[in-house]
RNA sequence: CGGGAUGUAGCGCAGUUUGGCUAGCGCGCCUGCCUUGGGAGCAGGAGGCCGGGGGUUCGAAUCCCUCCAUCCCGACCA
């Protein structure tokens, strides 16, 4: 390829509407343009990186036996209200009708499409296992698109479904998955971690999500230190080990105390001049149906996801003033659980082990002192409900935990019978009856990988491509254009290079040196090949990391084989 | 959806407070000269429904109303 016919409109300056690192090296190397808010058109030179990081896709997708299709984006309405979906789904879901008035929705997700396909093919234990996946444009309309390819509202993703006799049979697809995820983000040169997840709303038990790390990343994640245990989870999903009840020795008696505007964890430790460990945090909660009562240590968060799983509803909110005042009597701030009369009690793990605690009274500007849960209160439900931190023992070893950032690019869940069941997919077992056919679902965000690598890969002068998905891997320079001699070397050895297999493209613009090294660095190619003075009188060439910086002289007959070893160690 | 901000040439911005010449600057783009190892220089040039609509006014980028779009912060997600 040649710069001269190539659209890769680079810019000087960031556009101002770019914030996040990926977004503004995208646009400025001229990968992409904004059509939408969250609707990219991509230029050539992204649709180079993302061919290719499809195509590692497809090898290990392929590697495991799945088996590529094609389904609509556009999908009738019928199929999603059988689901429930129509309905559930919300606003996220784009919809539209057609000439007919009738509903259709844009594929956000293909469960409904593919689960009747199967539905309608698959009727015997001898057609599975099966893995079917696809490679196309998903769409969500996101309430917030944001970041560039980061969130879009229209984006790439590979999705990929198994379909399995029973729970054994999943945990093999699930197995296989989970190692294909790993050969695909190895592959394409990121440094990631799977980590436990949480399972949400679509439903299904085990789920781990594949984080790029990045410190631009959403996700916060925790991961044990210990070299020999791997574990790892989403702060949503992070589990406190099991706290050892310390006994309840030298419990004094129960006091109330005036704490006047007292409202915080904070304002009442510096009041009563005590650590807020000591204080037992009490907030309410409204659900769908109830308000419930959650006690964490005054220097613990509540972890609303671990709230929602338990109490099985779709939405908990922080109780308003309103509903604080008619289920405790007293204004904000002051709510305890001694004498809390009609609503679930919900406490941390943490809790019970508290002596001699801290907490509203129920009264304004009024705190109870000595407070010995099971002694003055009782729990109903014992359980993990708040955030783990960073510096926590592993539950699973006792090492410390460590904290992270990460970009999600990958999820992968075993969803069970719950699509089946909802739609009806079943086969025929050996012994003649129907069951449910038992699905996980897997999903790669095409483009957020793109951008994901550039979160991470990236300096002060622009992108810095992993090899293995670099638009090209190598571009060759000649310093003066109008040198005929520079000219003819460097066409030489790019059909040369491009010949031995290395993707090359030559910058054959008139422009100064100076602008072609500046674009160079900001498109990212890994490698470039300077053809200067030097070459016409010594044929040698000066070739030039983009990652590290480092320059190599290579002599003309060299050139082809070192630049293939050395793209071969990036 | 709540909160904040912005919309003037392809990109980055000034001008708007206090209405008044033909709407400016830098970069980029075109032509010519010159230059060619880190976004050079000189000269000439093209490019604007000042986000849209409505209003106030002798006169609106500027004031008022309204709609739209985009970005950032929160609750959701590949």
């Amino acid at each position: 390829m040649r710069a001269t016919a190539l659209l890769a409109p680079t810019l000087r300056e960031a556009p101002a509407d770019a914030e996040v690192v990926s977004h503004k090296l995208l646009l400025r190397a001229g990968f992409i343009r904004r059509v939408a808010a969250g609707v990219y058109n991509y230029l050539p030179l992204s649709m180079r990186v993302l061919k290719k990081i499809e195509q590692i896709v497809r090898e290990e997708m392929d590697r495991q036996g799945g088996q590529e299709l094609l389904m609509p984006i556009l999908q009738p309405a019928e199929l999603w209200q059988e689901s429930g979906r129509w309905d559930v789904y919300g606003p996220e879901l784009f919809r539209l009708k057609d000439r007919h008035d009738r509903d259709f929705a844009l594929g956000p997700t293909h469960e409904e499409i593919i689960t009747t396909l199967v539905r309608g093919e698959v009727n015997s234990y001898k057609q599975l296992p099966l893995l079917l996946y696809q490679i196309q444009n998903k769409y969500r309309d996101e309430r917030r698109p944001r970041f560039g390819l980061m969130r879009g509202r229209e984006f790439i993703m590979k999705d990929l479904y198994s379909f399995d006799r029973d729970e054994k049979g999943l945990e093999k697809s699930y197995m296989k998955m989970h190692e294909a995820y790993t050969r695909v983000f190895q592959r394409c040169g990121l440094h990631f971690r799977p980590v436990e997840a949480d399972s949400g709303a679509i439903g299904g038990s085990e789920t781990h999500e594949f984080m790029v790390l990045a410190e631009s990343g959403e996700a916060s994640i925790l991961f044990c230190e210990s070299e020999s245990c791997d574990y790892a989870a989403n702060v949503e999903r992070a589990a406190q080990i099991n706290q050892p009840d310390n006994g309840k020795e030298g419990m004094n008696k129960l006091a109330e105390k005036e704490t006047p505007d007292c409202r915080t964890v904070e304002e009442v430790t510096r009041f009563l001049g005590i650590p807020p460990q000591e204080i037992i945090k009490t907030l309410l909660y409204e659900t769908d149906t109830e308000v419930v009562a959650v006690l964490v240590r005054g220097d613990r968060d509540v972890n609303e996801i671990k709230l929602l799983n338990l109490l099985g509803c779709l939405r908990v909110d922080l109780a308003g003033e309103n509903t604080i005042k008619k289920v405790t009597g007293a204004s904000r701030g002051f709510s305890g659980p001694v004498g809390l009369q009609g609503v679930k009690i919900i406490a941390d793990l943490e809790v019970p082990s508290i002596v001699n605690a801290v907490t509203g009274a129920n009264r304004d500007h009024v705190h109870l002192l000595n407070v010995n849960p099971g002694r003055d209160f009782s729990i109903d439900i014992l359980t993990d409900v708040r955030m783990v931190e960073a510096g926590e023992p592993c539950p699973r070893c006792g090492q410390e935990l460590k904290e992270a950032r990460g970009i999600e690019v990958g999820q992968i869940f075993k969803l069970g019978d719950k699509y089946s069941k909802l739609l009806g997919a079943t086969y025929l077992g050996e012994s003649g009856k129907a069951k449910p056919i038992i699905m996980g679902c897997y999903g790669i965000g095409v483009t957020r990988t793109m951008a994901a690598a550039i979160e991470q890969n990236n300096d002060l002068d622009g992108i810095v491509w992993p090899a293995a998905i670099a638009p090209f891997h190598a571009v060759v320079i000649p310093v003066n254009t109008k040198d005929p001699e520079q000219v003819a070397l460097a066409e030489k050895i790019y059909t040369n290079l491009t010949a031995a297999g290395v993707e090359t493209i030559l910058d054959d613009r008139s422009e100064r040196a100076g602008v072609k090294f500046k674009d160079a660095d900001l498109i990212g190619y890994p490698l470039r090949i300077i053809v200067g003075a030097k070459a016409v009188s010594e044929n040698t060439f000066e070739v030039k990391v983009r990652r590290s910086g480092e320059v190599t002289v290579v002599p003309g007959d060299k050139l082809e084989q070192t630049v293939l070893e050395m793209l071969s160690d990036l």
